[in-house]
DNA sequence: GGCCTATTATCA
DNA sequence: GATAATAGGCCA
């Protein structure tokens, strides 16, 4: 008799715990197998954690036990999902982002193998049946018969069905074949011409030989836009693979894993692709592939990080700044923890890529955590763009049609449209909070007690600060200037592509907005109209910033640099600043020189100006006196609580009482509870939601009182608790 | 009291 | 997360 210990397939904190079942089969039964169990009257998918082997009856065991123990329903799997490193690392990133380890199980595996009930309606294993000769001697063979034994001889094995189904049966029952079930991919991967490695110069090469070099540790790669990062990746990956070893390349988004695999599969053979793009059969195909160690290259996007390679030796994080790397629901991982978390295993080199690093990262490069390598020259040393910073304040540089568009950038537009040269107007939409600005001295309405933006509520005309709680009225006068008009600023792409029309009568205008995005086709079809220059503007946000080239894009207008400044998140800046650099790197390329408009309301503001220049050490020591001001990373870790329940009272009650919990027991330790204030989003599925910020130096101070307080709100069924370590956002 | 719905405890 | 047990609300 075997006594199971199983997590049940509820990625719940209060049952973030082992139940155990017993099992008196034949079968000697495995941790990391999936079971299917009853559990409160109804059949669910459970993960073995552990096994116990016993000699007595369960009928002895049961009167020892406190509980009435159940027999499980099926054993569902015969081999552990997971080898031991991944098992392990699900321990960790469980224990590192406070979420249930069953829930990282399922974050880790593709939907076939999830331990989840839905699972078991997901796609099987399919098989394709190949043909082999077993027996060659043509003796009482038919004409037609003995051409297809010869032509098996000359080929090992041969897809049945490419053949002619009666002759195969005489074959058959002939015994002069048999047949093999071979395991089917169905991802059909597109054939690429090899090309050979491109000349490095001498940063590529002293980047590549430091990468190359004999230790294990974590590289920043920090190179401008075009400064040839990926041709480094491609050869540090085949030092790797030529010694035997794997290598996991990932990118921020699905969009770019196509360009990135292009680019590998011109050098290398045998690469696996890993992203939320892909089928459930792919995946799952995919998954095989890079378990039973059949590729040693794995390209893909965040969850690509729990690749299930073995012998790693170099992991890269391409665009290591972008914030899809964060997973924004549980179990909140971002894949640069998790890579330091495997790297304990595999011991392997980790570079991460950016020109714009995180400020987390930067500071660690500096303080020699990271090791720092630089590529500062642009392929073919073609110039960064003229970029010019217009005061949109400023009245007389606003053009007489059009309270978007500057004087200058509607000149330069018309330009570039007589030329036959093409424009991208980029909007900077990210995370998009309306907030109300002085008409008269462009004054941007602040919270009075922690100076964040406040973010202005359409449904009850509310100003309110996503930081600390602070709610006002939209103000009768400006506190500054006294002028009494106000504007509501947070417009989008239709109202831009609108003028846009309005001006450029001839113009051919694309735009991509969040109904393109949605549709995949629908986006590829507009950059590819763009990039065959069958449009002149391309109207868009942050997506149209990266990774796509067009060669002939010679002016970069930024409609309203400050949109993406006024967000209430610490990270808004660093987002600003890494957007407008990227923009403005879009534009000339190859012979061309390129120019670069940027229209803001605080053309003094150093995010704008450090852009406008490319100057990322200045905006990094900028910024980080800001960060060090407001007590936010990398000088402090920030855990955002969030509590939600569909009694208003009850939660602003909670909320108080939790806030005196907390304040108890993280009094003499460097760590700040600030809230609860209400998120952006305050009810959601008719739940109401506040938020806590805890900011802390050092997670052995909140550990335990966190843990605690989690227990503590999970014995109250009416309220809900989520926790996320190391948030991307605040708000 | 009886019926319906909302809330809460519990799962091996 | 899903279910059964329990509490709460309303009517006759």
């Amino acid at each position: 008799m075997q006594i199971l210990e199983v997590l049940i397939e509820y990625g719940l904190s209060s049952l973030d715990r082992t139940f155990s079942y017993f099992y008196e089969g034949e079968k000697k039964l495995l941790p990391g197998i999936r079971v299917l169990v009853n559990f409160n009257h109804k059949d669910i998918v459970g993960y073995v954690l552990n096994v116990k082997e016993y000699q007595k009856s369960i009928e002895e065991y049961q009167k020892e036990s406190i509980y009435v123990i159940k027999p499980i329903k099926e054993v569902i799997d015969e081999v552990p999902l997971l080898n031991d490193e991944l098992q392990k690392l699900a321990k960790d990133i469980s224990d590192y982002y406070f979420s249930p380890l069953i829930s990282v199980y399922q974050a880790m595996l593709p939907p076939s193998l999830k331990p989840k009930k839905s699972a078991l309606s997901k796609p099987k294993i399919s098989y394709d049946t190949y043909v082999k000769l077993i027996d060659k001697d043509e003796y009482g063979l038919t004409p037609k018969q003995v051409e297809l034994v010869r032509f098996l001889s000359q080929n090992d094995e041969v897809l049945k069905k490419d053949l002619k189904p009666n002759l195969v049966k005489a074959l058959y029952e002939k015994k002069k074949i048999e047949f093999v079930l071979k395991e089917k991919i169905r991802l059909v991967q597109q054939e690429v011409a090899k090309t050979s490695d491109n000349l490095l110069n001498d940063e590529q090469k002293k980047a590549l030989d430091s990468i190359c070099e004999e230790d294990y540790s974590t590289y920043l790669l920090e190179g401008v836009t075009g400064s040839g990062k990926t041709e480094v990746y491609l050869q540090a990956s085949r030092f790797f693979i030529e010694k035997g070893k794997t290598v996991l390349m990932l990118v921020p988004e699905i969009s770019l894993t196509k360009n990135m695999l292009r680019r590998f599969k011109q050098r290398f053979d045998h690469i696996a692709i890993l992203h939320s793009g892909l089928s459930a059969s792919e995946k799952y195909d995919e998954y095989r592939l890079i378990s039973q160690n059949k590729v040693n290259i794995v390209v893909g996007a965040r969850s690509a990080i729990f690749a299930p390679l073995d012998n790693i030796g170099l992991v890269i994080i391409d665009e290591e700044h972008v914030e899809s790397y964060k997973q924004d629901n549980s179990p909140f991982y971002h894949a640069l923890k998790v890579a330091l978390l495997r790297q304990k295993y595999h011991r392997f080199k980790l570079v991460l890529g950016s020109a714009t690093p995180s400020l987390e990262t930067k500071a660690r490069a500096l303080k020699g955590v990271y090791h720092q390598l630089y590529l500062t020259k642009r392929f073919n040393s073609s110039p960064l763009p003229q970029t010019q910073i217009i005061n949109m304040s400023n009245y007389s540089n606003i053009d007489n049609d059009s309270f978007i568009f500057s004087k200058q950038l509607r000149e330069k537009i018309r330009d570039r449209l007589i030329k036959k040269e093409q424009v991208i107007l980029l909007i900077n939409k990210r995370g998009y909070a309306p907030y109300i600005q002085c008409s008269k001295c462009n004054k941007v309405i602040k919270c009075p007690n922690c100076g964040v933006v406040l973010t202005y509520h359409q449904t009850d005309e509310m100003l309110k600060c996503h930081h600390c709680g602070f709610v006002d009225y939209v103000p009768k006068k400006c506190d500054k200037c006294g002028n009494s008009k106000f504007y509501k600023i947070g417009f989008g792409t239709e109202k831009v592509y609108e003028e846009t029309t309005k001006l450029f009568k001839e113009a051919r205008v694309g735009r991509i907005d969040s109904d393109v995005a949605s549709s995949k086709n629908k986006l590829e079809e507009i950059l590819d109209l763009f990039e065959n220059r069958e449009l002149d503007i391309l109207i868009g946000t942050q997506m149209i910033a990266k990774g796509h080239d067009f060669p002939f894009v010679t002016l970069v207008g930024i409609i309203l640099a400050d949109l993406g400044l006024n967000i209430p998140s610490f990270r808004s800046s660093e987002r600003t600043f890494s957007l407008i650099t990227q923009a403005i790197g879009r534009g000339g390329r190859k012979d061309k020189s390129g120019e670069a408009i940027i229209q803001t309301y605080s053309p003094k503001n150093y995010v704008i100006y450090d852009s406008s220049i490319q100057d990322y050490s200045r905006f990094f020591n900028e910024e980080m006196k800001v960060r060090k001001l407001n007590h936010n990373p990398p000088y402090y870790y920030l855990i955002l609580i969030t509590l939600s329940s569909k009694n208003k009272d009850y939660l602003i009650d909670s909320c108080f009482e939790i806030k005196n919990i907390l304040e108890a027991k993280f009094a003499n330790k460097m760590v700040e509870v600030i809230g609860p204030s209400e998120p952006y989003i305050s009810k959601i599925n008719g739940k109401f939601q506040r938020k806590f910020l805890i900011k802390y130096k050092d997670i052995l101070d909140v550990k335990e009182p966190l843990i605690e307080l989690m227990n503590i709100v999970n014995k109250r069924s009416s309220l809900q608790i989520k926790v996320n370590v190391d948030p991307d956002n605040d708000y």
